[in-house]
DNA sequence: CGGCTAACGCAACACCGTTTGCGTTAAGCT
DNA sequence: AGCTTAACGCAAACGGTGTTGCGTTAGCCG
């Protein structure tokens, strides 16, 4: 949809870009998304929201797309070990971000796809997580260049991404996500890049 | 709501037991839940919904409430791993089916508290996770008893919890969600269990 | 057994999201 | 520059959600 329109000329971008910069205001301001709020605050008319995104879902999806989708630079510090903790520090800062966490919570009520949409766009739970797959791929591979044992992608989502995630999306009680982040990504990025060690450092529980 | 209300007649508890029903009825079926057509299907009605519940969110809330947050029973196999595995294994199952899926993604939508709500019961996502804390922490102070070396809960929760929920929640491509359940539970609680031994078994990456 | 009251059912209403038809603007192309 | 048409704005109408007031039912208690 965003990417490949039929006259992406300077007034559908406008229109676009500005649909998109009033979902997140929205988002971070805590109000209820509708269509409606969408369209007044993006200065354009509900109709064309109607058209172009048909619902709430398909314009969540879409936002969601061009802000998790898009690939941005990952960190290259020298080290996987290096990489991975400033990519975990990122993930954790940006799932902390209140227009970003919600739409990540947005993102996952929608689903992989509604069965009343026909094709739309992908999804846009899916979009946000391939992003991050593509990103830990690059880490890896620029270790793996390197010379660097690196653990598989899959094993990076379930044991880095998937924590930050969970309790960013579950609102974990304060202690734990608020100020032991730092420690917290240490822990997982030590044990992901060297399993072995974990266990010198592991506490006998409690 | 549900715990201590002033007339606990039967009356109420079928109301609230249909309303239940009807909510995870509607959420397996996959389409929009909405309070006339929950009020509808259980056979009451919506004014009553409205009044003892407010909105579609606090239904949610209590539903996901007394769905996840009744701590059933915790496998007991005789070790830590075989604990682990099975109930890592049932949380899999349960994530798979399509109400609880449903549910957890309306949980995690609705947020840990709306600003909006006074002091309604509490969160419905915060609830399931303490509900599968608590079991975690039953299951590792039953292996602590036999004289194993346990984990802290949150590793549990960090490694096996949230891989899982993370997994169901964003729908990843079927492959790994699909076929690979056991083996990807397995890997999981052999990781937890003895991280050295995840050395061995690790692939160099592709 | 009889009163009390919380909880429910019913009906009418107000509000908002969504759809539809038509006129207008402006991007792309020759 | 002029034509074509995709995309947008406008306004009216529709449908469903959420609200309110009142009458009724049925648990709880003296």
């Amino acid at each position: 949809m965003t990417p490949t329109m039929a006259r992406p000329g300077g007034r559908s971008a406008k229109v676009t870009a500005a649909v998109h910069r009033a979902v997140v205001d929205l988002l971070a301001a805590g109000e209820p998304l509708t269509v409606p709020q969408v369209a007044a605050r993006a200065g354009v008319n509900a109709t064309s929201v109607y058209r172009r995104w048909g619902d709430v879902a398909g314009l969540l999806a879409d936002t969601a797309l061009v802000r998790f989708g898009t690939s941005s630079a990952v960190p290259d510090t020298g080290s996987l070990r290096g990489d991975l903790l400033a990519w975990g520090a990122a993930l954790v800062e940006e799932a902390g971000r209140p227009e970003e966490l919600a739409l990540l919570r947005a993102a996952v009520a929608a689903g992989p796809a509604d069965p009343g949409a026909p094709e739309r766009v992908e999804s846009a739970c899916s979009a946000c997580l391939v992003g991050r797959s593509s990103q830990a791929e690059t880490i890896l591979a620029t270790a793996q260049a390197r010379g660097e044992q690196a653990p598989s992608p899959t094993r990076v989502l379930d044991h880095l991404v998937a924590p930050i995630y969970l309790r960013a999306l579950f609102g974990l009680p304060a202690p734990a996500v608020e100020v032991l982040v730092d420690l917290l990504v240490d822990r997982l990025v030590d044990r992901l890049v060297d399993p072995a060690t974990a266990r010198a450092t592991s506490s006998p529980r409690r």
